[in-house]
DNA sequence: CGGTAATGTGGGAGCGCTCCCACGAGGCAT
DNA sequence: ATGCCTCGTGGGAGCGCTCCCACATTACCG
C-alpha cells in the first residue's frame, strides 16, 4: 500500500489535506519552533534559516490555521461590529456604509477579522452577552449606543476592549468616537445668522441620544453668541425621522409664523420640514432658509438641494479600529475619546 | 475599584479561566464524551445524563472553545461576505444594508458568525483568495459580481459552498439569488404603455453587468408585446449613477424629441435625467412619464416622488444565506437559482 | 586562554475539543 | 441458559499551533 492509499478521501476533502507548519518545517529542513518564529517575526532567526522557510512556505502555499492559533493563544484575531439593529433604519443611510467601509480600509493589512453582528431581539442581545463574556473576540465595535443599553456596560465589566461610535452621554467612559455634533450645529446657526436671519427654530432629535442634545446645545450656543435670547418656541421636537419633522414643522409655524430659517437634526427631518413649507406656501430659501444634519444622499436630492452638515463617517470608521487595535494590543490602556470636526456642505436651502 | 487586584493579570486574565469542557464532565460526574454528546444533540445520551450535563452547563456558565472545535472538525462555523468595494458606492444605498439585514435575520438562531469582507485593490483580492483557498470559512456570499471576476471561478474550483446575489450572466454555474429584474422592467414599462405614452425611451446600465441586461431585455420585450416596433433611437446608455442618467437624457432628447417616457434602469439615473427634462422645460409625469429602478430611499425625495420598481432585497438576503447553510450541510448538493419578484411601487413620475 | 553572555535552534507539552474504539449492561431471540 | 444485538458510556488519541526549556553554537569580555 502506498502512502496515498491510506487516506481514502474524507477527511482529506474535507479540508483536512492542507500543509502544516510540521510540513514547513520538513522542507525546510529546520524545526517547528523556527518556523513558528519566521512566521510570526521573531528577531532570532538567522537569515539561512529564516530564507529556508519562506522558500517552503511559498513552495508549500502554506497558510497558519487560525484555529490551532487561537487554541494557544487565546487570541481569536477578530473583533465584532455590533449594530443594533433598531438603529439601521434611522441613520442616514450610508452611514452604516461608510462607518464599515473605514472600519474595514484600516483593518485591511492587519490580520485582522470584521465580525458583523446585528442584534434585533432581546434574546439576541442575551446571546451576545454570553458571548462576548465567552471572550470569542479580541474587541468590540458598538454603533449608536442607547443610553439604556446594557451592553456597554456589560464590555467595561469584562474589560474588553471596546470602541464606541458616539457617545452615551458626555462623561462616557468607554472610549468612542464621535462627529462634533454641537460645533457642526454652531456652525450651521452661524450661517444662518450671517444670512441675515433674526428667528432662527431648530428640529431637534430625540433628545434620550446624545447626538441629538448635542445639536440642540449647539444651536443654543450660536444663538448666545450672537447675543439672540432663545425662545423655546422655536424649539420643535422631532425623532429623526421625515414625518416626525414634518410634524415638527406644523408646530413651529403654528407657534411661530414669523420664523425665518430652521436648523433641522437630520437630513430627513429637514426633508419632511420643506415638505410642509412648500405646502403652506413658503418658499425655500427665500422665506424660511433650512438646513440639516447628515449630508445624507437625500440632501442632494431634495428641492431645492439641502445645505447639510457633513460628519466624516468614514474617517469615524477608521479611526474606531485604531483605537480598538491599540486598545487590544496595549492592555490596561487608558481608553479614549476622540471627536472629529464636521463641515458645513453648503447647498441652495441656506 | 479593587477590581483589578481580583485577578492577577498574565494568562488569566488573557482568557484561559473560563470553563471547559473537561469541567462540566467533571461537575456533572460523567465522561468528557458524554458532554461532547449532549452538546451536538447526540440522541444516544440518557435522560439523566443529559440533564445532569445541561444542569452543569448553566451553573458554570460553559461556552464551547470555538478554536477547539473547529481545530478538530475543520468546520469553522462562520461565512464570509464579500463585497467589491468599487460596487458599494454604485448600489442603490439601502441595498447593503438590506441585504445584510437579511442575511443576519436568517443566521440568527444558528452557530454561524458573519465575517464581513471588503476588497478594494488587486492586492487585497489576492490575499482573499489565498484565505479562500485555505477554507478559513465554511462558505462564501458574494454581492455584485462583475463578469469578469475571477473570485467565483476559484470558488467553484476549490468547491466551496457559496451563493452570489446576482449572476454573472444567465449561464452562472454558482448558486445565485436575483431579482427578476426583466420581469421588473417589463412591468414598467407595460404601465408606461397603459398610460398612453407611445414613445418609451430607456436609459440602459453599464451593459457588462447582467442586471443591466436583463432590464433592457425587459424592456424590449414589453414593447414587442404591445407590437411596438424598438427604436434604437430610444435606447440611450448609462452607467447607474446620477450624471451618466442626465448625458443619456441629453442624448436621447435630441434623437427623439418627441419621446413621452423614459424607463430608467436605475433610480439615480432616473434622478438625473429629470433634472434635465425640468431644464428642458418640460414636465413629469404630464410630458415625460418617468420610471427608475430600485426604490432607492431618494425615488421618495425626488420631485415629483418617483415610481420605481422595487426589489425584495432583505428576502434576497435570506434566501442567499438559507441556500448557503444548505449547500454546507448537505455535501456534493446541486446549485441553485432563484429567481424573486419585483414590484412596482407607483408615485407621481408615472 | 577560560568564562560568561548572548544568539539560534529543536522539540516536548499542552491548549479544548471531537472522533472513535472498547467495554459493560441490558434486551431479545434462540 | 447461550449467543448476539443494541444502547449508553468513558477516555485515549490527536487536530496544528505557540510557548518555553534545554541545548548547542558563537561572540565578547577580562
Amino acid at each position: 500500500m502506498s502512502q496515498a492509499a491510506q487516506r481514502p478521501a474524507g477527511p482529506a476533502a474535507r479540508g483536512g489535506g492542507r500543509p502544516t507548519l510540521e510540513a514547513v518545517a520538513a522542507l525546510a529542513g529546520v524545526g517547528r519552533g523556527t518556523v513558528s518564529r519566521v512566521i510570526n517575526g521573531s528577531p532570532r532567526v538567522s537569515d539561512k534559516a529564516r530564507a529556508a522557510v519562506e522558500q517552503a512556505i511559498a513552495e508549500l502555499g502554506y497558510v497558519p490555521n487560525r484555529a490551532a492559533r487561537t487554541l494557544v493563544t487565546s487570541r481569536t484575531d477578530s473583533i465584532a461590529l455590533v449594530v443594533p439593529e433598531t438603529e439601521t433604519r434611522l441613520f442616514s443611510e450610508p452611514f452604516f456604509n461608510d462607518i464599515i467601509r473605514g472600519v474595514s480600509a484600516e483593518l485591511a493589512d492587519t490580520e485582522m477579522q470584521l465580525l458583523l453582528i446585528l442584534v434585533r431581539t432581546k434574546k439576541e442581545r442575551e446571546r451576545l452577552a454570553t458571548y462576548l463574556a465567552a471572550h470569542r473576540v479580541d474587541g468590540v465595535l458598538m454603533v449608536s449606543v442607547h443610553e439604556d443599553d446594557p451592553l456597554p456596560t456589560l464590555l467595561e465589566r469584562i474589560d474588553m476592549p471596546s470602541v464606541l461610535v458616539g457617545r452615551r452621554s458626555d462623561v462616557e467612559p468607554l472610549s468612542y468616537v464621535d462627529a462634533d455634533n454641537a460645533g457642526g450645529a454652531r456652525m450651521a446657526v452661524r450661517h444662518l445668522l450671517r444670512r441675515g436671519c433674526t428667528q432662527v427654530a431648530t428640529i431637534t432629535g430625540p433628545l434620550d441620544m446624545e447626538p441629538a442634545r448635542a445639536r440642540l446645545s449647539g444651536y443654543r450656543r450660536a444663538l448666545e453668541e450672537a447675543d439672540l435670547g432663545s425662545d423655546e418656541a422655536l424649539v420643535g421636537r422631532g425623532d429623526f425621522t421625515e414625518s416626525g419633522g414634518r410634524e415638527a414643522m406644523r408646530g413651529l409655524l403654528e407657534r411661530r409664523p414669523d420664523l425665518d430659517a430652521v436648523f433641522c437634526a437630520s437630513d430627513l427631518m429637514a426633508a419632511g420640514a420643506m415638505q410642509v413649507l412648500r405646502e403652506t406656501g413658503r418658499r425655500v430659501p427665500d422665506d424660511v432658509a433650512v438646513i440639516g444634519f447628515d449630508d445624507s444622499i437625500i440632501a442632494r436630492h431634495t428641492d431645492p438641494p439641502l445645505t447639510s452638515v457633513r460628519q466624516p463617517i468614514e474617517e469615524m470608521g477608521r479611526t474606531m479600529a485604531r483605537l480598538l487595535m491599540d486598545e487590544i494590543s496595549e492592555e490596561g490602556r487608558a481608553r479614549r475619546q476622540v471627536v472629529l470636526a464636521t463641515e458645513l456642505v453648503v447647498r441652495s436651502s441656506a
